[in-house]
RNA sequence: GGGCGAUUAGCUCAGCGGGAGAGCGCCUCGUUCACACCGAGGAGGUCACUGGUUCAAUCCCAGUAUCGCCCA
C-alpha cells in the first residue's frame, strides 16, 4: 500500500542511484537505434546551480528522457568549463583569506597547482546539484575544458587558424581590466550608466595666436557676434587621458575652426605641442565641436590616430597607474588613474585653463566580473579573424541549416555576426590553455635585416623547437640549436628570448612560450566536437556529430552559439546542431532579474528541498512558453507539487481497487464506453504531447498532461468508474481495472520526462516491471485508439452531470439530497444511453428514480442539455426565485449567442465568401441555440 | 539612436483569423472510505489605444502610449 503522499527527500536519491546503476544514462550500443545528442552548455567549474541552470537543464533532460523512451540512442554530453577569470579570482581570494602567499609570490606553477587542488576539492559543485535536479546526463563521459583531449583540440585549432592567417598577433586597442590585469573581449564589457562629468579645458594656441570664434547666431544660424580667442576648447569625461593627447581634431566642415586648422596648440601640463587636424569623427554639434585625440586610450581616438598617423602614447601600466615615460610629467608617475584625474583637473584649473565642468550621465565601460572601469589600452594581443569565420556561420542560419526557436533570435544572431569585430582571445591569466606560441629572437637581433618578432606556433614543444631550428638555421645559413625556456618564468614575454654565442658567433637561441592563456570561450566554442573526441575520428564523433539541438539562454548567443557555429563549421565542415532552442530568463516574482546584489535570488536547491525536484521541473516546463521569460513564484511550484500528489493519490486509488496492469491487455479490445473513452483520451494526449515536445513547445506538453491527469483521469474517469467497480458485472469490472491501470501507466510514461522521480517511484510501486520507467517505451501513435463515439458519449455524460450539479448548487439544494430525475424525452436512443450510464449519472449527480416523460412536471428544477430538458423533482421547499433567475439568465445568454450568429448569417458577404464549412457550422450552432432557447422558455413557463 | 519583445480575469501567464482560457487568489457549499497538497458550484475580462486589411480581428498590418531586454 502506498503512503498517503510522495516523499521526495527520501525517494529521490535512491531513484537516481537506481537509474545510474542500471546504466540508463549511457547511450545504447544498438547500431540500429537512431542517435540523439545534446551537449550541455558547460557550467563554470566555480558555479553552483541557479534558476537559469534549473530551467536550462530541465528542458534538456525533458528532451533527453523523451527521446530515450522513444528508443533512440541518446547521449547527453556533460561537463564543465574552466572559467579562466572567475576561477583564478576565487582561488586568489581564498589564498588571501587563508593568509597564504599571493599568486605572484607563489609563482605560476605553484599557483596553477593550487587551482587544480581547489578544483579537486570544491570545484564542480554544480555537477552534484544537477544530479539532484534529476539530470540524466552521461556522467561517464564528463569532460572538462582543460582535459588533455580538449586541450589538444584547442592547440590544434589555434595552430591551424594561425597557419591559415585567421589568428594573428597584433598591437591594437583592447578592453583592459585593471583589476584582473588582463585584456577581455568586447562581450565581457558592460556599458553602465553612471553620473560623471564633462570637463571643458582650454588648450592655448602656439605663439599666442588668435582667431575669431562665433558666439552668437541669427535665426538662420549665421554667426552675428564673434570673440577673439587664443585657445581651442575641448571637453572630456576622462581628463587624465589628456596627458596622452596626440592632436585636437575638428570636423572638416566646421567653419568656426577653419582659421586654425593645421596650427598647433600647447598641451597643458605635458608641455608638448600638438596639431589641430580635421577628421570626420568630431560632431560639430557636440560640445565645442573640437575633440582631443588620445590614440592609445580610446577606441574612437585610436581610429582617428591611425588615419592621421598620430603617435600612440601609452599612459598607464597594467594596474591603471600612470607610468613613467618621455611624455609623462614626473609628478603623476605611479598615481592611480582616478587619483591622476583629480590632480590633472586641479593643475589645469591652477593654470586658469579649466573652462567649466558639467554634470553628465556617461556610459561607463565596466568589467562584467571585476566591476571596475575598463581602460581602453593599446597592447599586443592575439586576435581571431572572426569576420572571415562568420561568413559560413552566417550563411548556415540564413539558409536554414541551423534554425533558431523562437525564430526572432536569428535577427540578433545576424546583426551581431554581420558586425562582428576581431575577437581578442589572449588573456593575461595563468588559469587556462596556454597559448601554443613560442617567441624567439627577432632576426634584427641576429644581424639580419628584418622587422618584427619571430614566433612559432605549434601543437607541441618539440614541433615548436623543430620549426624554430629550421627557421634560424636557414636564415643564418648554419645549424642553430634551439632551447626552450622553462615555463612559468615571471614577467616573460615576447621580448624574453635568448641568444647564445660561441666566440661571438650565434650558435643557439632560447625560445620562450607566450605566457598568456586563451579566452575560456575559445575552448567552449569547440565543445560540441571536442567532447566527442575531435580531432580524433572517434566512433562517438562519427555517430553523434552534428548534435541534435542546443538549448540555451539568449544571453549567450554571442558568447557561445555564434562561436560554436564558427568553429564547428570551420573545423568539421558541418553545423554543430540543426536546432537552437533559446529559452527565457528566470526572473523573480516581480519580473526583475535575479541577482545576488539585489538579494532576490531563489535557490533551486531550496525549492527542491521543500517541494521536490519534480515540482520544480514541472514548473519550469509548463512555464517555458516560447519567447517568454519566467517569473518564478513559490505558489506556482507548490501548485505543481500538489499535482504530483494528485497523481500519487490516483495511483493509490488504483492500488486500493486492484487496478493493476494486466499482461497482454489490449486497449483495442475494450468494450465499455467509459474505458474506450479514457483509452482514447490517453491516445490523443500522447499524440499532442509528442507533437509538442517535437516542436519544443514544452508548456503545451506539460499543460496537456496536467489536464489529462487531473481534469480527465482524476476528476471524471476515476469518479465514473467507482459505481462500476462497486457493481456486479465481473467482466466489466475486470476490464475497467485493467483499463484504469493502463491509462495510469500511460500517464506515468508521458509524465516521466518532466517528473522523473515520482513517476519512476509509482511505476515500481504499483506493479512488477521488467524495466525501469526511464527506459520504458513511449506510446506509439495509434489512430485506432481514438474513439470519437466514446468521446462524444462520455462528453455528454459529463456535461449532463455538470449541468445537474450546477442547477442544484445554484438553487441551494442541500449537497447530500437525492432528487428524482425526469428525462423529458421519449426517444429510444435516450433510453439506451441511460441504460448504459444511468447508474453513474445517479451517483455523480445525486439523482435517483430516473424516469422518462414527455414534459417536465410542474415545479421541478430544470436544465437543458443537448436540446433535452431534465427535471429534478424537489421534495419540500424549492428556491423558485433562484431557479427563475437562473433560467432567465441562461435564456439571456442564449439570446446573445443567437443574435450574434443571426447577424453574421445575415451578412451576405459572409455567406458568400466564408468557407462553406464555417457557414454551415454557424447555421448548425444557430439551430442548436434556438432549440435550447425554446426549451428554456418552456421550462421557465412551467415554473409557478 | 537602432533592434527585439511585452501590454488578455485581482495576480502570474497561455492562446492567436471564425463561440475569451489556465494556475493561484476570491465567494458559496462540502470531510460520501484516492487525495483538504481535496471535491462541487460560482463571480470576475470593450484581450493597452487609434486606424487599416478581411465576409470576419484579441489574433494580421501601420501608428500611438507605457514597460522590459539587447546593441551603439
Amino acid at each position: 500500500m502506498l503512503d498517503k503522499s510522495f516523499d521526495p527527500a527520501s525517494a529521490e536519491p535512491h531513484l537516481y542511484e537506481q537509474w545510474e546503476r542500471a546504466g540508463a544514462f549511457q547511450a545504447q550500443d544498438d547500431p540500429n537505434a537512431e542517435p540523439y545528442c545534446i551537449v550541455i552548455p558547460p557550467p563554470n567549474v566555480t558555479g553552483s546551480l541557479h534558476m537559469g541552470h534549473a530551467l536550462n537543464n530541465t528542458l534538456q533532460d525533458v528532451l533527453i528522457r523523451f527521446e530515450r523512451m522513444r528508443g533512440k540512442s541518446v547521449l547527453w554530453q556533460v561537463g564543465m568549463d574552466h572559467a579562466g577569470i572567475a576561477t583564478q579570482m576565487v582561488v586568489e581570494r581564498k589564498l588571501a583569506e587563508d593568509g597564504n602567499q599571493g599568486r605572484r609570490e607563489l609563482g605560476r606553477e605553484a599557483f596553477v597547482k593550487k587551482i587544480w587542488d581547489w578544483k579537486a576539492q570544491s570545484g564542480g559543485t554544480i555537477t552534484k546539484q544537477l544530479r539532484r535536479l534529476g539530470a540524466s546526463c552521461d556522467w561517464d563521459r564528463e569532460r572538462f575544458t582543460l582535459d588533455e583531449g580538449l586541450s589538444a583540440a584547442v592547440r590544434k585549432v589555434f595552430v591551424q587558424l594561425y597557419k591559415e592567417g585567421l589568428i594573428y598577433r597584433a598591437k591594437r586597442m583592447v578592453n583592459w581590466d585593471p583589476h584582473f590585469q588582463t585584456a577581455i573581449s568586447d562581450l565581457e564589457v558592460e556599458n553602465r550608466e553612471v553620473n560623471g562629468h564633462f570637463w571643458h579645458f582650454k588648450y592655448p594656441l602656439e605663439n599666442n595666436e588668435t582667431y575669431e570664434f562665433p558666439i552668437e547666431h541669427d535665426d538662420d544660424g549665421k554667426p552675428i557676434k564673434w570673440e577673439t580667442r587664443n585657445y581651442i576648447s575641448i571637453a572630456t569625461t576622462r581628463p587624465e587621458t589628456m596627458l596622452g593627447d596626440g592632436a585636437v581634431a575638428v570636423h572638416p566642415d566646421d567653419e568656426r575652426y577653419a582659421p586654425i586648422v593645421g596650427k598647433r596648440v600647447l598641451l597643458p601640463l605635458a608641455d608638448r605641442y600638438i596639431p589641430i587636424i580635421t577628421d570626420e569623427h568630431p560632431d560639430p554639434e557636440l560640445g565645442s565641436g573640437a575633440v582631443k585625440i588620445t590614440g592609445a586610450h580610446d577606441f574612437n581616438d585610436y581610429e582617428v590616430a591611425k588615419r592621421h598617423d598620430l603617435p600612440m602614447y601609452i599612459l598607464m601600466d597594467e594596474r591603471g597607474c600612470m607610468k613613467a615615460s618621455d611624455i609623462m610629467p614626473e609628478k603623476y608617475v605611479g598615481m592611480d588613474r582616478f587619483e591622476a584625474r583629480k590632480h590633472v583637473i586641479a593643475d589645469i584649473d591652477a593654470l586658469g585653463l579649466l573652462e567649466k565642468v558639467e554634470d553628465k550621465v556617461i556610459q561607463q565601460p565596466t568589467g562584467d566580473r571585476s566591476n571596475v572601469a575598463i581602460e581602453p589600452m593599446y597592447t599586443d594581443q592575439w586576435f581571431v579573424d572572426a569576420q572571415k569565420l562568420a561568413v559560413p556561420a552566417l550563411a548556415a542560419v540564413k539558409d536554414g541549416t541551423t534554425k533558431f526557436t523562437p525564430k526572432n533570435w536569428e535577427n540578433t544572431y545576424f546583426h551581431w555576426m554581420e558586425n562582428i569585430q576581431p575577437w581578442c582571445v589572449s588573456r593575461q591569466l595563468w588559469w587556462g590553455h596556454r597559448i601554443p606560441a613560442w617567441f624567439g629572437p627577432p632576426l634584427s637581433e641576429l644581424g639580419l635585416e628584418d622587422e618584427g618578432v619571430s614566433v612559432f606556433c605549434a601543437e607541441s614543444k618539440e614541433e615548436a623547437r623543430e620549426a624554430a631550428s629550421k627557421f634560424y638555421s636557414e636564415k643564418l645559413g648554419r645549424e642553430i640549436k634551439v632551447y626552450l625556456a622553462k615555463s612559468g618564468v615571471e614577467g616573460a614575454g615576447p621580448e624574453t628570448y635568448g641568444i647564445g654565442t660561441e666566440n661571438g658567433i650565434v650558435t643557439n637561441v632560447l625560445l620562450h612560450q607566450d605566457p598568456d592563456v586563451l579566452d575560456t570561450w575559445f575552448s567552449s566554442a569547440l565543445w560540441p566536437f571536442s567532447t566527442l573526441g575531435w580531432p580524433k575520428k572517434t566512433p562517438e564523433l562519427e555517430r553523434y556529430y552534428p548534435t541534435n539541438v542546443l538549448i540555451t539562454g539568449h544571453d549567450i548567443i554571442f558568447f557561445w552559439v555564434a562561436r560554436m557555429m564558427m568553429q564547428g563549421m570551420h573545423f568539421t565542415g558541418e553545423v554543430p546542431f540543426p536546432d537552437v532552442y533559446i529559452h527565457g530568463l528566470v526572473l523573480d516574482e516581480h519580473g526583475k532579474k535575479m541577482s545576488k546584489s539585489k538579494g532576490n535570488t531563489i535557490d533551486p536547491l531550496d525549492i527542491i528541498d521543500r517541494f521536490g525536484a519534480d515540482a520544480l521541473r514541472f514548473t519550469m516546463t509548463i512555464s517555458a512558453a516560447q519567447g517568454t521569460n519566467i517569473r518564478m513564484s513559490e505558489s506556482r511550484v507548490e501548485g505543481y507539487r500538489n499535482f504530483g500528489t494528485k497523481l500519487w493519490n490516483a495511483a493509490r486509488f488504483c492500488q486500493m481497487n486492484d487496478c493493476v496492469p494486466m499482461a497482454g491487455f489490449d486497449p483495442l479490445a475494450v468494450k465499455e464506453p467509459l474505458n474506450r473513452w479514457i483509452i482514447s483520451e490517453a491516445a490523443s494526449t500522447a499524440q499532442n504531447v509528442t507533437r509538442a515536445l517535437e516542436a519544443y513547445r514544452f508548456n503545451d506538453a506539460a499543460n496537456t498532461l496536467y489536464r489529462f491527469v487531473w481534469n480527465t483521469y482524476c476528476d471524471w474517469y476515476l469518479e465514473l468508474i467507482k459505481p462500476l467497480l462497486n457493481g456486479e458485472d465481473e467482466t466489466a469490472k475486470a476490464e475497467t481495472r485493467a483499463a484504469a491501470a493502463y491509462a495510469l501507466d500511460q500517464a506515468l510514461i508521458m509524465l516521466h520526462p518532466i517528473m522523473p522521480y515520482i513517476t519512476e517511484k509509482l511505476w515500481g510501486e504499483i506493479a512488477k516491471r521488467e524495466t525501469l520507467l526511464i527506459t520504458a517505451p513511449w506510446p506509439q501513435p495509434n489512430a485506432d485508439l481514438i474513439d470519437e463515439d466514446a468521446q462524444a458519449e462520455m462528453d455528454w455524460v459529463i456535461r449532463l452531470i455538470s449541468a445537474i450539479r450546477s442547477v442544484r448548487a445554484e438553487t441551494n439544494v442541500p449537497a447530500g439530497a437525492k432528487m428524482p430525475l425526469v428525462v423529458c424525452s421519449m426517444a429510444s436512443e435516450m433510453g439506451a444511453k441511460f441504460k448504459r450510464h444511468g447508474t453513474l449519472i445517479s451517483r455523480l449527480a445525486r439523482a435517483e428514480d430516473i424516469s422518462f416523460a414527455d414534459t417536465a412536471p410542474e415545479g421541478a428544477l430544470q436544465t437543458v442539455v443537448d436540446e433535452v430538458t431534465y427535471a429534478l423533482i424537489m421534495d419540500g421547499a424549492v428556491d423558485m426565485g433562484a431557479e427563475r433567475k437562473r433560467l432567465q439568465g441562461e435564456i439571456t445568454k442564449t439570446i446573445g449567442e443567437i443574435t450574434r450568429i443571426e447577424k453574421k448569417l445575415g451578412n451576405e458577404k459572409f455567406t458568400a465568401r466564408a468557407p462553406a464549412a464555417v457557414v454551415d457550422g454557424e447555421r448548425e450552432k444557430l439551430k442548436g441555440y434556438q432549440a435550447q432557447k425554446a426549451k428554456l422558455e418552456e421550462a421557465l413557463a412551467r415554473l409557478i
